[in-house]
DNA sequence: GGCTCTCTAGAGGTCGGACTCTAGAAGGCA
DNA sequence: TGCCTTCTAGAGTCCGACCTCTAGAGAGCC
């Protein structure tokens, strides 16, 4: 009979709740049984081993995270800018422990054994999500007059560098810090720059 | 006869390597041992356990990017801002395997095990460094009139981003990149704010 | 040469985590 | 009611990592 008596988020949300307690490496899969109170069996019924348990925390944090910025995009350059920065802040106070995913970085999550087809879905939204980027430094470089590199800095590299302070430390992150990315943004942006 | 056939810091230098290859955890007694071509009771003779080891490559990296840090804190407030973040990003490039090791955090490092002695030297070194960084934000909170979150933002956070991107990829930090953290760090603390 | 003291080599003990396997619980359907 | 099919429980195997322990190598000193 079809009991399905546990949910399947619900592992994965004990896997995360694991891994904000310490590393990626704290995600074993004695643990998740201990922490989401569940049998082997069960989680061997959903994830054929410990990697794909791995792939689907980090594709379910992943993707929930570019969802929610994918229509911000459309702005105009500077105007996406900016509202991509204030929306990761918030989303990451929305979501501290898919925060602390992608904080933890891709490359923890051994994406070497993955399974084929976790490896498919996590590349084909990164093909995406690199399309929407590229787009999106192509019109700031027309706007502004800055390289790849400064930009990605300043867009991409920055927001991050802003939540991780707080996220890492496990404090909360505060109301004021959309306004200091935002600010931080713009000036990058749009200074004048000496010769 | 004291004979001393291998050298402490080539073993903590394969502990970084390991560490560079991976995560935190990639730094195993047995993989150092492998890696240093030494046998464990050479290890266990200089570290009495694994976190030993740990908190030996931790301290190592941090003291040795801090002492090259320190002499810039007595500049007038902003050039010592612009000249910590373009030091930190040369550091990087000159110290690649110390820099993995900073850029993967403390916390990876569990502290919670370490022995007293590490734990102070930790300490002390810390407190050190709280203590320059405190002066040049009151420093930098008069000559700007930023609050505190946003001046570690563009100091201390930003320097971080700029060399995440090519140390978590492997790839070189490209000869631009000094400036171009130099131009937002003098952006974001110099740019007029808004209401 | 003998003695001491430091350091090394490497065999094993122990423990925890990944994974396997089998018995069975329980809803749907004839 | 009895069968099928999905899902669960949990015991057990295997393997690798941390750590211990002992025998001994080799410089310095008398």
């Amino acid at each position: 009979m079809p009991r399905l008596v546990h949910d399947t988020s619900a592992i994965l949300d004990a896997a995360a709740r694991l891994l904000a307690a310490g590393s990626a490496d704290a995600i074993t899969i004695a643990g998740v049984i201990r922490e989401a109170a569940v049998s082997s069996g069960s989680v061997y019924h959903r994830f054929p081993n410990r990697a794909a348990l791995l792939a689907a925390v980090w594709n379910r944090a992943v993707q929930g995270f570019h969802a929610e910025l994918y229509p911000l995009f459309d702005d105009e350059p500077v105007a996406a800018a900016v509202a991509l920065g204030r929306r990761t802040v918030s989303w990451c106070r929305d979501h501290p422990a898919d925060a602390r995913v992608l904080l933890t970085g891709l490359g923890s999550f051994e994406p070497a054994a993955w399974p084929a087809e976790s490896r498919d879905a996590r590349e084909a939204d990164q093909a995406r999500w690199d399309q929407h980027i590229r787009r999106l430094v192509t019109g700031l470089k027309a706007a502004t007059g800055r390289a790849t590199a400064e930009i990605l800095l300043i867009v991409v590299d920055l927001p991050y560098a802003a939540v991780r302070r707080y996220l890492s430390a496990g404090r909360d992150i505060p109301a004021a810090l959309e306004d200091i990315v935002e600010r931080a943004i713009r000036a990058a942006l749009t200074a004048d720059r000496r010769p």
